[in-house]
DNA sequence: GCAATTACTTCTGCTCTAGAACTAATGCGA
DNA sequence: TCGCATTAGTTCTAGAGCAGAAGTAATTGC
């Protein structure tokens, strides 16, 4: 299979278009033009680089009904590349196969022997390799973790992987010889919304994971906020519910004790008198368990609180959900609605909130958009 | 006196290295050449030709010690141009007359005969002649109010004035004759702070301004959060004491009910049996009157909560203590120290708070950077 | 079948750029 | 005291990239 050249080396011009095209196509040269505020005539030159090159191409026409000519859309080719996108926590490893447009053609997953660095390294470089073989190459990989993660590459801090200022990144590119990026897991997910998913074409929003921990990430102004903090998790200690149960850092009701997966399940379990996770809690609530619900609605408020501290302090024009934990949002809805309506004013326009699928994969898409666009984009810059 | 003429025709190029000047100046070619990412010759030429039309100008020499040939900054002519910023309250105005870089020339106020939006607009325009004796031309108006304000000219609303709805840009315009823009009084404030204050310079800070009311405002990757939320005072409701006093709609120790200046005095006045005022309450505070110390040490820890809230959602880089309560936060420090350790993560980075003088005056220097922006910039830009 | 409309291309001239080669003004060490 | 290194700034040139004009292409609607 033919591979389009890095986009790194092409001018600034040039890039911006074959952005555009990676993220808002098929889309047509005059669309754009309006876009970018560019001439007809600049980017009838400009496409005419890359179609010749290779980077993108014409796909069939699409007439649109309206008059006057057609246009004939520009696309990308997603399947001319391809990246890894693999999710660490701290007892598996679960990775994915991706297109150009973090489309996921495969996924496998494999339990951790052991959290040593060195020996993760080996683990990671196995799933490559078994990952790598349904595709003829792969241009780069992507993981993201729970932690701090410093330039794209060293681990400042995991606690799950109970990890220190270790140099994965090299080291992953050492043994695999691939092109390596590491992100905070949050971060990573966040920038899939941002370019793939429900926050494509925004210039604010923010993303709520739900799950083991909390996760919070955000996109402003087109671009990414993060520092070093990001990857300590602190909304992980927001304060939601003054009469809630107790986290193991001694802070009463937290996002943590009431919206955590694990959190919502025990408290269910405990008045039940028997042990049961989180799927079972959903399913006990929704078949209308007095228990369930109330312990369900109770987290249900306090997301709603969450919620709306995020809207109120970063205004966002949507709110996106995600995580393993996000099925809370659907089954309590109306109590998130009324978490919601506490801390926020009844002038202020409303919140557009959105919820993922919450699937596992979606972790591993994130890292793969992080691997994405480190090639797409010029590393010196790191803006976007 | 020679005035410099409109920068708003400027060719984008020429206008971002004025730009550069008028914030971070006087600043030497070669600085601005590195922080626009421009060559040495481009700059050469570039600052000729807004040396030619008067907009820059060479400053006395600055040799700085170090080697090689000494630096000849550059410079905008401050006094150039004059404007007029007013804050509006609902019982009176307050207004300055400034220099090009929002510097105090004159100051007066006056109160307000009605909230009648025409006798409003008089009593501008009254303010606005008398200000405009001390230089020789105004060159634009710029107002703040606490309220919503769409695109720096209709009111949309304004509690305290009682409006909604008001063309009040334009009315000022036809009475007094000066470009005239509105704005939300924090969102000018941040600006202000934006430009010329202590968040000169970074990509990312947080505002909070305490006093009748509790403000939120930021910037963040270099432009203002803002939009038709802003003016709302959504941080107003903001939880910060479960135990607290109720406020008007009924929430109990939201922000402002614990952090607003009036607040705090009436609560101690209640306890001593006397009504007080804020200045009162903050001498008792000082002296050592235990009635006064546990209350503002409540108010000074629920700032240090609403401070970590900020930091945790906006990952500032600093967050800038304004309003004519910001005494508060050095009279109860330790308090907000307290605040800030129970809802942020210890690990996390130390924030930098910084807290302003509290000065009425600040608000109009807010309201005067806002007329700044709109002749230095192009109004269809509407970005920085 | 003709006009209106929208999409795209080609060409021209202009603006802005980097980079090289240059001058200018300083500190410092031999 | 005299280079010499260093930093600041200027001038010139070639080239990149742009908008806008003029022209072509392909459709709808009347």
């Amino acid at each position: 299979m033919q591979t389009a050249p890095r986009w790194s080396p092409l001018p600034a011009p040039e890039r911006s278009v074959a952005l555009e095209v990676l993220i808002h196509g098929p889309i047509s040269r005059s669309d754009i033009a309006r876009r970018l505020n560019l001439s007809a005539g600049s980017l009838s030159r400009l496409s005419a680089g890359l179609l010749q090159s290779g980077v993108l191409v014409e796909t069939g026409e699409l007439s649109e009904g309206r008059a006057g000519r057609p246009s004939r859309p520009l696309d990308v080719v997603p399947g001319s590349r391809h990246f890894l996108g693999m999710k660490l926590t701290g007892e598996e490893l679960l990775g994915v196969v991706t297109d150009l447009r973090a489309n996921v053609l495969d996924s496998s997953s494999v339990v951790l022997p052991s959290r040593d660095p060195e020996s993760v390294v080996e683990t990671v470089a196995r799933l490559a390799e078994r990952l790598s073989r349904s595709v003829a190459s792969i241009t780069a990989l992507g993981v993201g973790l729970g932690g701090r993660v410093d330039r794209r590459s060293v681990v400042l801090s995991a606690p799950f992987l109970e990890w220190t200022d270790v140099r994965f990144g090299e080291m992953l590119e050492r043994r695999t010889g691939l092109r390596t990026v590491v992100e905070n897991d949050v971060d990573a997910f966040t920038e899939y919304e941002h370019w793939f998913g429900s926050g494509r074409g925004l210039d604010r929003f923010a993303v709520l994971t739900l799950g083991v921990g909390i996760g919070y990430g955000a996109v402003l102004h087109d671009r990414l906020l993060s520092n070093r903090d990001s990857g300590l998790g602190l909304v992980g200690h927001w304060p939601l519910d003054p009469y809630g149960p107790l986290c193991p850092q001694g802070h009463r009701g937290c996002a943590r004790s009431v919206l955590a997966s694990p959190a919502i399940a025990q408290a269910i379990g405990t008045a039940l008198g028997r042990p049961i996770d989180f799927d079972e809690a959903c399913r006990l609530a929704e078949a209308g368990d007095p228990i369930a619900r109330r312990v369900m609605d109770d987290a249900g408020r306090g997301l709603g609180r969450l919620i709306a501290a995020v809207g109120n302090l970063t205004l966002p024009d949507r709110i996106v959900l995600g995580g393993e934990g996000v099925r809370l949002a659907s089954i309590a809805r109306a109590a998130v609605e009324e978490g919601i309506a506490i801390d926020r004013d009844p002038r202020a326009t409303r919140l557009d909130i959105v919820a993922t699928s919450g699937d596992n994969i979606e972790w591993c898409r994130g890292a793969a958009v992080i691997a994405i666009q480190d090639f797409v984009l010029d590393s010196t810059a790191g803006r976007l």
